[in-house]
DNA sequence: GATGAATGAGGATTCATTCAT
DNA sequence: GATGAATGAATCCTCATTCAT
């Protein structure tokens, strides 16, 4: 069908404008011409493509967060012990990272810990990567590979909660973001949450 | 007369009340008109007593914050093991959380994560905590406690991920909030962060 | 189609709303709602051709000023008594008042004379009038037209301020604005300043 | 009598502070709690003397043109040329300007020109003020000393408009302000005034 | 599809004024 | 007289959204 015109999806220019609009100035702080201005198109574009702002960002979420989603089912159904499970998963959510910084951070900072809004909305595709994960480790107990001291779902929690803090380190500026930062940060979590800190 | 009236503070009375409609509501989509009304004041008070709706949320967060950093700094100077060290910082994080859950919802929902705010204002009151954190793990590293396989930078990081990562499951309802919850989200905590999920 | 419609330049009934209201209620009196109800438009509107109440007014200030510039320019330029550059000069002022009172009130009342605001802010625009003037009675002076007991600075000062007292009473309903008033006060502005009261 | 304590009229105090604040910021930009800051006194002190912020600004008008006022009825009952008197008459407003800038410039900014404010309210003082100025002229007619070219009243408003703008070019800083400045400044007025500029 | 002028509800902030002490 | 906490109406400006072209 080749669309309208190749390569000129102004529905996708829209949505990455947006991206670094929101990465840059925040949700709430950007407005919809900001997003307009820095896709090139003009202010009622957006609302030809988008029913509201809000539209505009719940899309964003829901196209990267069906991917990750789409991943971690895939890794869970690996023949593959739990430790590789989550070593994979760290490295997808990072790897996603390192892609597409901007989109990320939107998801992180707007999205997954926006209690009153998206993120309550969300709360459903949220919990669900949470739950798989979760079924990963419980896996893992079943296996004898995990210990059952924690429940499968704090350590889910955790497992997740270290990832989101390390993206946040990284969003604040206060972790090294350089080259091999992202491949050290995949075994960190995974050493940390496995094998934990004491000797 | 009777100097003032005592225990009624408005200024603490506008304070309180801004946390209950901060954590209902979220900072962006209130108005100070609802603090107000919550605090059954006029509207102009709040501006007697603070420049600016931002800075009512500003107070709130150090007030809490600046405990919390005594708090972490009194927990490093104790003789214990590392071990224990966390476990009392993680204590103390979570007690505040059971203690006034709406202060640490606002707290984590509106600063902590807010990058392009709030965030970004306090950023070095909330890396003196990471720091503080990780001057634990560097103690214990040294002792021979803790492993150095990952630094003490980012297992500080790992370990406040994982707890802000608890009060985001209570704060969403995605986690038991029942009478031992908390005590037991403690010893999850440490065990998960110190001893690991392998076997 | 038909290109915008012609005649209708919402920015220009917007300015020329503006000037009844400033001259009827004064600039600070007004609501920016005021002057939309005027011209007809929504409130919004304002705002989407001017950045602030503040710009409407620098806006109709300039326009103006700027046809008096080059109106007291072109004057200088003329083969001619500097009588008769100063009867011209005083005749376009006044004329510019019969033209559109409101506009002249405006200009005189709220910027002309406003040293903490818009006076001040358009103090250049507003020297350069006087100086223009200054260059007229300093040629008639070299040309021995003009004594120079008083230094032109002074007279064209005077000579300024002769003519802005008489719109000033106008404005306050002091002076008879009748029809031949105009061509009267032109004669008289020229006769006090260039020939003095004294028989 | 001696009121309440010798040398600590607050009354005045406020008037004085008043004159400071209007000259500094402007009455419209200025507020109440400007004025008892510059005055040293609290916030409500202010609506003890005064009913309002206007009376304060109408008290300081009246005091200072009532003054004004009875200064020039004094001149006109001389017996002295009227070129004498009105150098009289120029001579008390440019020395009540060297002696409080702030404020002539207060009645002169604020009041004398504010058409749609003050300036109507005291429409009667400020007219009192052109008549008597006209009486001196219109008795020079008689007399034979003044021409008749031009009407009295318009001669009368004509010298007030070169010394308010005389004064005008001292407020914004146009005209030189140096000691001697005022001394020429009543000269000059006179002369061009009464001698006209041609040779 | 594309444009951007037009709309108007919404909300932060200011500040004159009141009043209990 | 003196204080300053308390009130709340007033108004500027923002910006998501609509719609005619």
């Amino acid at each position: 069908m080749a669309a309208t015109r190749p390569g000129i999806d102004k529905r996708r220019v829209i949505l990455d404008a947006a991206v670094r609009v929101f990465a840059r100035q925040g949700f709430h702080t950007c407005r919809v011409s900001d997003i307009a201005d820095e896709a090139g198109v003009a202010y009622g574009l957006v609302y030809h493509y988008f029913q509201s702002k809000d539209e505009v960002l719940d899309t964003l979420f829901l196209e990267r967060w069906n991917i990750l989603l789409d991943a971690i089912r895939e890794i869970d159904g690996r023949e593959s012990p739990g430790r590789d499970k989550l070593r994979a998963v760290a490295g997808f959510i990072i790897d996603s990272y390192r892609h597409d910084p901007d989109l990320m951070k939107v998801i992180i900072v707007e999205v997954t810990r926006a209690a009153n809004s998206f993120g309550a909305a969300h709360l459903g595709k949220i919990t669900e990567a949470y739950r798989q994960i979760q079924g990963i480790v419980e896996q893992g107990q079943r296996n004898g590979e995990f210990r059952d001291t924690v429940t499968a779902e704090f350590a889910a929690m955790a497992f997740y909660g270290v990832i989101e803090q390390v993206l946040t380190g990284w969003i604040f500026g206060l972790l090294d973001e350089g080259d091999d930062a992202s491949e050290l940060a995949k075994d960190y979590v995974v050493e940390t949450i496995c094998r934990g800190l004491e000797t």
